[in-house]
DNA sequence: ACCTTTTAATTAAACATTTGTTTAGTTAAA
DNA sequence: TTTAACTAAACAAATGTTTAATTAAAAGGT
């Protein structure tokens, strides 16, 4: 049997408090269920990460699905709180789209699981238990500075929902296929500061590129 | 306790031919594994969905990690094989892009599970089974275009690697999180025949200006 | 302050399922 | 009749959940 990956969450010595218990209990499900998803996620695994008994997580959220079920609000809690500086209008077509992307990138650069933990919602229980909220946000905005840019002639009359998910696969391919990516060139360190900001200056001139009129 | 999801792959009755057995066990393994990751996939549902028995697993790939390592197997010779036509020296820079990004998302479309297998590789198991061969072939087709064309003066002078990442995050993300993107326009039939070609197009036009000159 | 009582956080162990693998037997083809 | 494909049932290990006991903190009375 293959051993699993070690934790990155550091395990916290019982602090008889049950709001950071909680909150340690959540952070090591979110990278579980990250991981493996719902049914691949084991108990003993996120119990061992956040230093506490298997028998503390139904004490606090009842089973595992329930758990889940917290991780899941958490995240869309978060995104939602993310996504709201930014006073689009203001700005023009390129610049709002800039601001976006580097926004997008900048979440996903801090929420290393956030993009897996929707995939894995995704593929193995058909977004059964959030419908997904974690995208919506983010989807509409960008279609909509497109729509605004198009009008204005400052972008190509592309389609905007084709080319909304193709902005998003720049921003997240990165980040979520990152374990994958590392193989590519050992020698880089994709997560690293400096890698992020090169990463997000290449992503933004190569969106704005893209799409812009000619 | 959630139910899982069905099976796309046609129980057959038993074929008592060893070949085709085999053959069902492990397109059944590739949809288990794609969505469960090794630890999460249930050999139960993989006899299941081939139509055998749990020992027919054992029977034939001794236990489930050995299974995992021929499902691995077949899916790295696959996408070598799928990357062999093109002649690549004899198209124009941007020529050739074109083609390998059609070639690339005509495979993704045509290998559902593809990169999800890869992905969940990456991240429950850190590449140990496949060390990623499936994106190394890919990848430096891609970089040694980018690089002919930016000598040529046809292309910016962009990174080639990380412009590669992008590239493939726009090839790759239509179709990984297509279970994701499906909750954003339920009128849209992202895998249709029609949606494809329509975001091929899409996804040349965008990369190509991308990166070309001005 | 000090001692007792109560309350809640935490654990260890038990329990019932689930799950990967093996065994022994059965069926069908050669 | 022999061989190989296949199945059903048994097994042992793991995994999610529950139970009962333990610990530490808070509360309350003297």
């Amino acid at each position: 049997m293959p051993k699993r990956s070690r934790s990155t969450v550091k395990k916290a010595k019982p602090s008889r408090n049950p709001e950071v218990t909680k909150a340690n209990i959540l952070a090591a499900a979110t990278e579980e269920f990250a991981q493996y998803g719902l049914s691949g996620a084991r108990t003993e695994a996120i119990a061992t990460r956040s230093g506490v008994t298997k028998a503390m997580l139904c004490y606090y959220f009842k089973n595992k699905e329930n758990l889940y079920r917290a991780v899941l609000q958490r995240l869309v809690d978060e995104i939602n709180r993310a996504f709201q500086p930014i006073d689009w209008e203001t700005l023009s077509p390129e610049q709002a789209l800039a601001a976006v992307v580097r926004n997008y990138i900048q979440f996903e650069a801090s929420n290393r699981w956030h993009g897996m933990l929707w995939f894995q919602e995704a593929i193995q229980n058909q977004g059964r238990y959030g419908a997904n909220t974690g995208w919506q946000t983010g989807f509409q905005t960008i279609v909509d500075i497109l729509e605004r840019g198009i009008a204005a002639k400052k972008f190509r009359p592309v389609d905007p929902f084709l080319t909304t998910i193709n902005i998003l696969g720049v921003c997240s391919f990165y980040f979520d296929a990152h374990e994958n990516l590392k193989y590519l060139d050992s020698s880089k360190e994709l997560l690293s500061a400096e890698m992020v900001e090169q990463q997000t200056e290449i992503a933004v001139n190569f969106i704005l590129a893209g799409i812009a009129a000619r």
